[in-house]
DNA sequence: TGACTCTACTTGTCTAGTCAAGTCTGGACA
DNA sequence: TGTCCAGACTTGACTAGACAAGTAGAGTCA
């Protein structure tokens, strides 16, 4: 059987669906079945492969999962359109990405405080008007090169214990990643000039181009922070990959 | 037992994997099991729920997959470091977003043409020096409005079709997603200005910020195209979600 | 012609058992 | 004391068969 075949040929002694799947992959990247298209069906792949529909049903399974095919009960499998597929970029902890370059981590804290909450951010929060939040300002640096400036509202009900920590030792996301039941989070993301104290704090010209994130992180249906993350965009690069 | 009870009433009728999913999915939000604990083993919760191994394991496995839990064969489960855990921002196509909105796409062509690679461009690619690149210079408009300066180096011999077709119809993007065998794409994304010519399509001052993503996409070990993006900062935003 | 039913095919899910391979621990032994 | 090995436990992978639920097409009947 020729599928068989070069089913052996590209892979090697890995375990059976691991074959089916690199063999079917292999074929959508080649063109075999153009988006939308018919693919062919767990029993012929059982056959093809001699393999149980367990192991075929496993191999489909997780390319389905990663976008590549798409299977609707009672019809078939179908070869997904691959410009729908959204691409996804990765957005590591600073911290970490830090040290992982081998580099050094400091955290200058700035503001480190519980101020009234003013209506706007008290409705984003979910908080009354006037109700205490928690606000730290931090400035990250990399080998003492300026890279990220923090600005940080907390929600006082779901971390009562972040005042009390030293920013300069963890970073508040990884404090209230280990303190708090985070579930999600949302992200913008967009170029724009910082503020005045922003730009001095990061050692950068008012007008220079900065990279600049807005994090909102709930819990079940909590607020628990709200963070606005300021690179400078000469220094500051995400980067990522997208693999089909 | 407790555990069947707990997983039955969030469960319903959901399936027997997904009820042990969600149950495991819900105490790691709680916080029953920190970052780096040993959880339950497969023959545990296979008591816990009274369904067979290959079950559990199905749920276990797309947990571990979606990143929140860490397997080791021979010592056990583990609940993942979720700091560790690396939040994705989608990208999509821009015609498609546009469309989306309830919004007209427009594409004007500034640049269609071959040309002969530089060194640079030809290392790139994969090209010797002069040979012809493909290059194309596109704007993209969101009701009139120039959204995205599109500069595209394609690979002559990945996409030979290229220089005939009609971008103000189809997306180069989504013709190269339907005429080629794109297998990976890199991704950097920063904040910067725009060159002089860019700034003026796109009609924003020479100074002011953009949010700039270089693409490489790859088919197998071939580069088959090169673009820059070049997005006005005040007009475009990403956003994307994390839900661990 | 139009509505209905029956059948073949497809995917979705589960079970009970098997073998393999990796880790860890405690006991035997030198 | 230090080394080695056997056993217990864990995950990884697979099989053969089963039932359910959905779709599409062929055939039947009014």
């Amino acid at each position: 059987m020729v599928f068989t075949d070069q089913a052996a040929v590209c892979g090697g002694s890995s375990p059976p669906f691991q074959q089916v799947k690199t063999y079917l992959a292999q074929e959508l990247a080649r063109g075999t079945w153009l988006p939308g298209q018919r693919m062919p069906s767990e029993s012929e792949l059982m056959r093809r492969f001699s393999v149980s529909r367990m192991t075929v049903n496993r191999a489909l399974r997780e390319l389905q999962a990663e976008g590549l095919i798409e299977r609707t009960q009672g019809v078939g499998t179908f070869a997904a359109a691959l410009h729908k597929v959204a691409s996804t970029l990765s957005i590591h902890d600073l911290q970490e990405d830090i040290e992982s370059r081998g580099h050094r981590h400091e955290a200058r804290v700035q503001l480190h405080r519980a101020e009234p909450a003013t209506s706007a951010l008290g409705e984003q929060l979910g908080l009354a008007l006037g109700a205490p939040v928690f606000h730290t300002l931090i400035l990250h640096l990399e080998d003492g090169r300026p890279l990220q400036c923090e600005d940080r509202y907390v929600n006082p009900l779901a971390a009562p214990g972040y005042l009390a920590e030293d920013f300069t030792r963890i970073t508040p996301t990884r404090y209230l990643f280990g303190h708090t039941a985070l579930r999600r989070a949302q992200y913008t993301l967009e170029a724009a000039t910082a503020t005045a104290q922003e730009a001095e704090l990061l050692q950068i010209a008012p007008q220079a181009p900065c990279l600049i994130m807005v994090r909102r992180t709930m819990s079940h249906n909590q607020v628990i922070t709200l963070a606005r993350l300021v690179h400078p965009g000469e220094r500051y690069q995400l980067s990522g990959e997208f693999n089909p």
